[in-house]
DNA sequence: GTTGTGACACATT
DNA sequence: AAATGTGCCACAA
């Protein structure tokens, strides 16, 4: 009788272990998570942001390295700003995936 | 129970 | 090259 919302707790299980300076792109964590199809709710799984302390949703971004403008939990600024705390160089919300995606390196 | 939407990604036109 | 449509899964009404 396992708890329903496996695909959540799988989500913020990825995002929870993304390093710091580094970001993770949906389909990336959907895809760590168990299948890329997950994009959507990966999505959607951050939106509900059970845990805003323990999911670093700023360093969730879209395929082009950019946030989406309905990201509301303190602004597409606030991003910026924690990004940038983390050592992550932000050009116009959106950062160089090829320096700052996470590449799940296995070391 | 069905329909529609959604913080995406990929393929095709 | 850009824009559009489709696919996937989960949740809300």
């Amino acid at each position: 009788m396992e708890r329903e919302k496996n695909s959540y707790q799988k989500i913020y299980e990825v995002v929870k272990q993304i390093p710091r300076g580094k970001v993770a792109t949906y389909g990336q964590v959907a895809a760590l998570a168990g299948n890329r199809r997950w994009a959507r709710v990966v999505g959607y799984a951050l939106h509900v942001n059970p845990d805003p302390e323990q999911i670093p949703c700023y360093r969730v971004v879209n395929r082009e390295g950019r946030l989406s403008e309905a990201f509301v939990f303190g602004g597409i600024n606030q991003q910026k700003l924690l990004l940038e705390a983390d050592g992550i160089s932000v050009e116009d919300g959106a950062v160089n995936l090829e320096k700052y995606q996470w590449k799940k390196t296995v070391c």
